[in-house]
RNA sequence: UGGGCUAUCGCCAAGCGGUAAGGCACAGGACUUUGACUCCUGCAGUCGCUGGUUCGAAUCCAGCUAGCCCAG
């Protein structure tokens, strides 16, 4: 039978996720992935992916419960390469990064699913809400999750097809409540474990000063502007800031303002109103493709530009080697520099990139 | 130091004798495997100060203080 290596961060549905390939006749190993630098476990519990102690903890218990092995294995270095750095890499450069689809792609697929092959397992499998399909056109792509509402699709765009080609997630087939339940009636503890939030490796929520604690050089003030040119107000450095944000501005003007744009050359913080943020095209590079090998003519998706975008239609069309431009059918709030669109061919991920 | 105007929550601002609207900001919570957004809740025992009139004043009167404007 084949093997297949688990990532377990200690939570509900990577528990489950080992448990339900165990009981499918699969030869299970359960991997628990150490990342955060060794200074910065925080105490909090995961759910997914980023482990902490008692994560660590949690897995091995359940993989004992379960009747697997279970290792440990450090993944320090990929991390802080992958995740963390390119993180403040891009918060320095005025941009928003998204790093669970860094850590996604470069951690737990392309390091952990290597270290995998080297124990003789054929699949990484993991405790994601998503499903896997090969296409008629040999293509193998994602599938959204069973629940929409759940579904972790547009965090995982950016794995390749050999990576797909590897991978197993068993519990995009089932409900939240769903895994909850299997965790109960198996006897699992981490079945009401709380879901995972925020930013793993930064446990206090407070991601710039994270960034300015390990950026090694100030983060200078500077100021508010309007797109006229017109300062408003003092800001406490770039990456305190995101496109659209709202809160934590302190710019009393009588309407609520938003940050419309961050230039990291100038220093400045662009803000405006909430009609100014509707913007019906953007632009992508770093393109990777699942259910499509490549986006030739206009080719009509439906794309999410933040992992709780509800989505919205628009026609893709190619504008350079690694580059193409996306034109909603409607304006969209918030088109943000470093997130990533994802692109849907009904419930496929067709492909996606990191928006300019 | 002649004249005029204005002083209400951090900012803006209702109120015009009957017992302090609202917006913004801010705080807390919900939502959420990123950052955000959104939603919910909270937020002036007091109306520049001191007196006076009145059953009752932020609202009327007087003085004081501060700021603004026009004259000088």
């Amino acid at each position: 039978m084949s093997r297949v290596v688990v990532g377990m961060s200690g939570g509900v549905d990577s528990s489950v996720a080992a448990y339900l390939l165990k009981e499918q006749g699969y030869d299970v190993i359960g991997v628990t992935m150490q990342v955060w630098p060794e200074e910065g476990c925080g105490a909090q519990s995961e759910e997914e992916g980023c482990c902490g102690l008692d994560a660590v903890e949690d897995a091995r218990r359940v993989a004992s419960e379960i009747g697997i092995p279970h290792y440990v294995m450090n993944f320090r270095r990929e991390f802080q390469e992958h995740v963390i750095n390119y993180f403040m890499e891009e918060y320095l450069q005025g941009r928003t990064p998204n790093p669970c689809i860094a850590c996604n792609r470069h951690v737990k697929w392309e390091a952990l699913l290597t270290r995998g092959r080297a124990m003789g397992a054929d699949f990484l499998a993991t405790g994601h809400y998503a499903r896997i399909d090969r296409l008629e056109n040999g293509r193998y792509a994602l599938k959204r999750a069973a629940v929409r509402g759940k579904d972790q699709t547009y965090a995982l765009y950016n794995l390749t097809q050999d990576q797909l080609s590897h991978t197993m997630m068993p519990v995009g087939a089932y409900s939240k409540e769903e895994i909850r339940t299997i965790a109960e009636k198996i006897g699992l503890r981490v079945a009401n474990k709380p879901d995972s939030q925020d930013i793993c490796f930064v446990p206090d929520g407070d991601y710039a000063g994270y960034i300015e604690r390990n950026a090694g050089r100030e983060i200078p003030e500077g100021n508010f502007v309007t797109v006229d040119g017109t300062v408003l107000g003092r800001h406490k450095g770039i990456t305190h800031y995101t496109v659209g944000q709202r809160k934590g501005l302190g710019l009393a003007l009588g309407h609520p303002v938003f940050v419309l744009e961050i230039r990291p050359g100038a220093n400045e913080v662009v803000v405006g109103t909430h009609e100014e943020l509707l913007v019906d095209t953007l632009r992508a590079n770093r393109l990777n493709f699942m259910a499509v090998e490549d986006v030739a003519g206009p080719l009509r998706v439906f794309a999410k530009i933040r992992y709780n975008h509800k989505g919205a239609w628009c026609t893709v069309e190619r504008t350079g080697a690694d580059e193409v431009c996306c034109t909603f059918d409607e304006p969209q709030r918030a088109v943000t520099p470093g997130q990533a669109v994802v692109f849907y061919d009904g419930d496929h991920v067709a492909g996606g990139g990191t928006i300019l």
